[in-house]
DNA sequence: CGACGGGACGC
DNA sequence: CGACGGGACGC
């Protein structure tokens, strides 16, 4: 039909793949047929271009591709639901051949596609992902160019998931400037409901790059998409967009980071919200909860009534970050022309409070240079880029602290005891961290490795400097857990003993410590009562938080069970079949291969807890632009507006969890605290939220007058709760986890640096 | 506070 | 190779 002449890459080069996506996702067969890789032509060079995700070839951390996942549609190869759930009303225009009967097909957009590139150019590069029902070609009618684009329409969106994962931004058709984009075609969209992947975020620092930006992000889940947001002088506007690969990941995200992450520089953490749509028509009934009968529009009285208090589907999160400013890329070297950046810096925060003393406080595995500033690069930095910005950029631990202080006068209509949410999504967090490396290891989890493991051996420097200390305050309770967690999985030895260099101050020895100090001097009545009430007050966040976790454990299981099966079966199955071998253990991981066994059953211990009980629910609520709340089915892709009775169920279920729990407990530190001296002051807490049932809210706000003892509870919870977190694993146990965790944050946040210096020096090593 | 690029429907 | 169809954000 349409070859077309212009043939500028004379080569007969294929596609070149991205160099780190290589490993991982490259299909067993199939070579021969599509060549990639092989002595390409350098043309592909991603990098300088403009376009988003340069980086993403560098070899780094980022390993594993985003395969494996199950993406935003929630599909996971093979299984599926019987897409009868698929509304007929709106969804399938009806009587198209392509979305009539069963809704099967799906077509992506794919850009950056040369304009010379003919069908079997590309043809077969899809086809190795899924059965392609057609491939066309876009080309201005008038002159017969190729607009550099084309569209694939593949059998089914499982398919067309899969190509999704494999080949966005992974391959450079030659000849093209960039990686390709595969994603549905705009008129596909709607069909799948809104895509509550997308997170719009602001309060950047407007040095930041997409590929820093990333990197904060990506500790939720794979990153699909940065983009800033710039003005004319292509400086950034301090916003942007950051897509995930599903909504789970977005949420985990905002949780964790809205209104608690600062970054370096800034002065105002993080605003993290769900994009809303692109498109001017904001809110187009017809696109998200388009269903719900006649005269149900979100003007409908009936979704009034619907609408609920406030339940924080956009929590705050009590995130501590990794670090202000991850440690960048080694490799990411030297920007070549300095000058360009002459007027930067201005806008940055100066030091202002906080002392300069943690220049290698940062990863980069820089021992903490003693006060020196010498090594903060002046202003012109921003060649270094990634060391230097410290100059300018106080210590971001002071600023990660600072928002959760901030978090806790919260501006909006929020209600006091907010703040405390803070706790529960500290979790995700934390729970993001543990399950990260487990999964990573098994190839599966499409995270910068390096990033999460910073972060632990961070966390666990710990060292004599007086200013980390406060960090570690803040990040050791989220570490704890996430050691925690990884002992069932087996992993805590080499997870975090395996970073002997950076690690200062273990975990463990820091949980003896603390459990070793007294515990009876807390003033813990109040302290009590106050959690009792964050327990009840965040249980939807915490809600949130456990099914993000179930999740992936979901994930995590599916992934093993894939490739149990990938590796029973013969090797010669279909292309798409099954995720890739994951033999490859990163260096980056310290020489400590872990077991490939570990997955299997402590995961299912995990996922299946006491009971069948359901795990998880695939209906999750959201809020529309407008406020209103609907929901939304990440399997049937459904959305409604009103709440689901599975979710009310699921719910239901959950909640009994907990009390059961609480039950449990309760008994259990009964017995403890009949005890001579009450040596778990979080043993009574864990009564008093039984016992108190809602308190007054302004006494939340007051939680944070006792900063130093927090931290102590907390660390002791974990080591008492822990077979429970591991046993139970229901979203009660992990509730639990959550809120004590969270503590001590908001308390060092509370009471701002000092307290959180304070604390860690009074739970230093022994010897002191 | 802030809000969208890059290419978007051929035959 | 066809073309939903209610009711209209809110600065």
């Amino acid at each position: 039909m349409d070859r077309h002449r212009g043939d500028r890459f004379g080569d007969g080069g294929k596609y070149s793949r991205m160099p780190s996506r290589w490993p991982s996702d490259t299909p067993p067969n199939q070579h021969q047929r599509f060549p990639r890789g092989g002595g390409i032509s350098g043309s592909g060079e991603g990098f300088s271009g403009g376009r988003y995700h340069p980086y993403r070839g560098q070899p780094d951390y980022s390993s594993a591709g985003g395969q494996g996942f199950r993406d935003g549609h929630g599909d996971l190869g093979g299984h599926q639901m019987p897409m009868n759930a698929q509304k007929r009303g709106f969804a399938g225009r009806g009587g198209s051949p392509d979305y009539g009967e069963g809704n099967k097909f799906a077509k992506l957009f794919v850009g950056s596609v040369p304009k010379t590139a003919t069908e079997e150019d590309i043809r077969p590069l899809f086809e190795e992902h899924g059965d392609v029902v057609e491939v066309a070609l876009i080309k201005d009618w008038r002159t017969g160019q190729q607009q550099g684009f084309c569209f694939i329409k593949y059998a089914s969106s499982e398919h067309a998931d899969r190509a999704i994962r494999a080949l966005h931004n992974q391959f450079t058709l030659p000849g093209a400037t960039g990686p390709i984009q595969v994603k549905y075609a705009d008129a596909e969209r709607e069909r799948f409901g809104p895509a509550e992947d997308k997170l719009f975020v602001a309060s950047l620092n407007r040095r930041a790059t997409e590929k820093e930006v990333e990197e904060i992000f990506a500790l939720y889940g794979h990153v699909e998409d940065v983009y800033l947001i710039k003005d004319e002088m292509k400086q950034s506007r301090g916003c942007g967009f950051v897509k995930f690969s599903n909504r789970d990941m977005a949420l985990a995200a905002m949780n964790a980071l809205h209104g608690t992450y600062v970054m370096r520089g800034c002065e105002q953490p993080l605003i993290v919200r769900f994009a809303e749509p692109k498109r001017p028509r904001p809110f187009d009934q017809r696109n998200a909860p388009a269903f719900g009968g006649p005269g149900f529009g979100p003007h409908s009285d009936a979704v009034i009534l619907n609408r609920q208090p406030e339940k924080f589907d956009e929590p705050r999160g009590g995130h501590v970050p990794h670090k202000g400013w991850p440690p960048l890329s080694p490799q990411s070297g030297v920007l070549p022309s300095q000058s360009s950046t002459q007027g930067l810096g201005s806008q940055t925060v100066g030091m202002g409070g906080i002392p300069p003393t943690l220049p290698g406080s940062f990863g980069d595995g820089l021992p903490p240079s003693n006060g020196a500033l010498p090594n903060l690069a002046p202003i012109s930095s921003s060649s270094q880029s990634f060391n230097p910005p410290l100059a300018q950029a106080p210590p971001s631990i002071g600023q990660q602290i600072l928002p959760l202080q901030k978090s806790l006068q919260l501006p909006q209509n929020v209600p006091p005891a907010l703040p405390l949410h803070n706790a529960l999504i500290s979790f995700s967090h934390a729970q993001t961290q543990a399950l990260q490396a487990p999964m990573q290891q098994l190839g599966q989890f499409p995270l910068p490795q390096s990033i999460a493991l910073n972060s632990f051996s961070q966390a666990q420097q710990v060292p004599g400097l007086s200013g980390q200390l406060s960090a570690s305050s803040s990040l050791t309770p989220q570490n704890a857990t996430a050691a925690a967690l990884h002992n069932p999985l087996g992993l805590q030895q080499q997870g975090l003993t395996g970073v002997p260099n950076q690690q200062q101050l273990p975990i463990s020895s820091i949980s003896q410590h603390l459990l070793q100090q007294p515990g009876h001097q807390l003033p813990t009545q109040m302290l009590l009562q106050q959690q009792a009430q964050t327990l009840q007050s965040s249980y939807q966040t915490s809600q949130q938080a456990i099914f993000q976790i179930q999740q992936q454990l979901q994930m995590m299981q599916q992934s093993n069970i894939s490739q149990q099966q990938s590796s029973q079966s013969a090797k010669q199955q279909s292309p798409w079949s099954g995720p890739p071998a994951t033999t490859t253990t990163p260096a980056s991981m310290h020489g400590t291969a872990i077991p490939s066994t570990i997955s299997a059953a402590p995961l299912h211990a995990l996922s299946a807890p006491s009971g069948a009980v359901t795990s998880t629910c695939n209906w999750t609520e959201h809020t529309s632009p407008e406020g209103f709340k609907y929901y939304y089915n990440s399997v049937t892709r459904e959305s409604k507006w009103e709440k689901p009775e599975e979710l009310t169920v699921f719910e239901q279920q959950q909640q009994q969890k907990l009390l059961l729990l609480q039950q449990q407990q309760l008994l259990l530190q009964q017995q403890k605290i009949s005890a001579p001296q009450l040596k778990s002051p979080s043993e009574t807490a864990s009564q008093m939220q039984v016992q108190t049932p809602v308190q007054s809210v302004q006494q939340v706000a007051q939680t944070q007058v006792q900063p130093q003892i927090q931290p102590r509870q907390q660390t002791q919870l974990q080591i008492l709760q822990p077979s429970l977190v591991y046993h139970q694993a229901s979203g009660a146990a992990s509730h639990q986890t959550v809120q004590d965790i969270s503590n001590p944050q908001l308390h060092g946040a509370g009471s701002g640096i000092q307290v959180s210096q304070e604390w860690a020096w009074k739970n230093k090593p022994a010897g002191s």
